[in-house]
DNA sequence: TTGTAGGCGTTATCAA
DNA sequence: TTGATAACGCCTACAA
């Protein structure tokens, strides 16, 4: 059995406060020969003060609960590893929740992290293809008296903490960077339409269509999923609008397109050229390593937990979204086509 | 501020004991009348037990420690992904930890996951370059009295409860496989071979090179670590030589090797073989797909939630360390020397 | 310099 | 059918 801080009380011939005090550095002045006493007492039995019971009583845990749509996407997956790095130094510990974008688990995993009284939560999707669950998540969240922060998949304009890069203008960057190359015809493999992180993508596709003064044609946009089965289905249904290029509202969908393309016998970029979001480290592997716009994963984990927690410490500055920008990252998926 | 149970206990006009049998089911008879007061008096003050509380009187978390070498590399995080998933339906949450393979990382998340009071702990890897950092945590796991199981870079023989793959079998395949096609000069490029994992998976090879009456050539063995820039580094230097194959030890150095190629202009499976282990979703996306040897990962991670379970329960079977089946998974990035 | 005792939010054992 | 009350393991005023 695990010794208690009485055990060590008693070993020492002391009182439980005593042993508090000197564990914990309290400024009460404690006579050496006492303090050697006691932690002689606390080698010999062992003793490790029970998170439960301090958690109860000074109303905190160290612990930040990350609830993501799937911790099996490398984009997560870095994001979350990146956060655990950062609070692991200050001694904090991450609970994961994986949604599968389900608002449903989501509100679940909201729920069980208040009830564990996690100091705070990450939330990297609060927008759901049905609105009314996103209303519902965000009523559950208004009940919870914990520091939340948003975090990628955010939806613009709402009054609370969010870490985002800028939606609009990845699908600005994608799709100039192929109208610039000569295309015209370019399709896009999204999610669904209705959450916010796609919509603002298109919004940036046709905001770029604009500027070349061509019209946005809605039987160029392929939604689904954000995953590589979305790509899979994509290919075939765009290539039939005969598009040179598709524009993947991520790397696992560009990842489906390739997949697709050696089905199809279609060489990219010559037959077909992709352009991917988030730049996870696979993309460079792939053949031809995969033209991307790379989303910031570091600085969004570090600000993440930057803001996170000083809203734990109640340090709570004025409220200002932060914005990072995407970067274009040029490899080898995209045909220039005014060369040829 | 969050209502307590005394709280619930005040408005509905009974005691706290009674609220908690009720909100428990507990067996004990209610009257519908007091039962129906405390049940609107938890709604109309959104009344959610404190998790801590239960826990330090009940004894138990309802959480699982998971403590991975990277949860960045798809192979821990689909076992994560996949012991979250099975763990969510029975109400238990996995808190993880992300050792980057330091036996000094390892050890803190041992004992914070202790001091939390885990229910218990999912370690993949107890073996470390240095003997006594492993012997280090050996000795510290004996002091928690928490049931842990071992999972994927388990030590062969240790009495304890793991759920493994046959590592020797692995690399055994592998060569096989790689002989069975003409190879002969086969290089390794390995993590550090004092880790059991690899040190088994090479004693695999050497098994099936003698098979074929060949003797394993130490300049053959290059080690690194389990990673893509194992595989960078790896490249040229078996280049050297002259190997026909290199026999990665996962398909993270694969990777590696892959992306080298491309600096040396050199064609996979023309100008080199290349086979891996763990087959992750990606390899089925390179150019060739890579062949590799599969790991049941959602095997493991279901064997390894089931056992695991069974230990807290206490309904402890015998000892048995389960050993599951590797799978040859022939892609495109072998090549048949006997063929040409 | 150290000890006593109340409290954190529950459950669980008795009584009533 | 219900209610006191003692745990659970710790912190922290307040006393001594």
């Amino acid at each position: 059995m695990r010794a208690t801080i009485k055990d060590v009380a008693k070993e020492a011939g002391v009182s439980p406060a005593t042993v508090s005090f000197i564990l914990n550095n309290k400024p009460v002045s404690i006579s050496e020969a006492t303090r050697e006493r006691v932690l002689t007492a606390v080698k010999k039995l062992q003793y490790r003060p029970n998170q439960l019971a301090i958690s109860l009583v000074t109303n905190t845990t160290n612990t930040i609960g990350v609830i993501l749509p799937d911790s099996t996407n490398p984009f997560f997956a870095s994001l979350s590893h990146h956060m655990e790095e950062k609070l692991r130094s200050k001694n904090m510990t991450v609970i994961i929740g994986n949604t599968n974008g389900d608002p449903v688990i989501t509100r679940k995993y909201l729920q069980i992290f208040s009830d564990r009284r996690v100091d705070g939560i990450v939330l990297a999707q609060l927008d759901f293809e049905d609105e009314e669950e996103t209303v519902k998540c965000q009523e559950l969240m208004r009940n919870i008296d914990i520091p939340i922060i948003y975090v990628d998949r955010v939806i613009e304009g709402c009054d609370h903490y969010s870490i985002a890069v800028d939606q609009t203008k990845i699908g600005y960057l994608a799709t100039k960077y192929l109208l610039s190359l000569g295309h015209r015809r370019i399709g896009c493999a999204s999610g669904s339409i209705r959450l916010k992180v796609n919509a603002n993508r298109y919004h940036g596709y046709t905001m770029a269509l604009h500027e070349f003064g061509l019209e946005s044609d809605s039987a160029l946009l392929f939604c689904d999923s954000l995953s590589i089965d979305c790509g899979c289905k994509a290919l075939p249904c765009l290539l039939g609008h005969n598009v040179s290029a598709i524009f993947a509202f991520n790397d696992m969908i560009a990842y489906g397109i390739y997949k697709e393309c050696k089905n199809y016998n279609l060489i990219i970029p010559n037959d077909l050229s992709v352009i991917g979001v988030d730049d996870i480290y696979f993309s460079d592997l792939l053949q031809p390593p995969l033209t991307t716009i790379s989303q910031p994963v570091n600085e969004i984990a570090d600000e993440a937990v930057k803001v996170l927690l000083e809203l734990i410490a109640n340090t709570s500055k004025s409220f200002s979204p932060v914005k990072l920008n995407p970067v274009l990252k040029v490899r080898g998926s995209v045909k220039n086509l005014s060369e040829s």
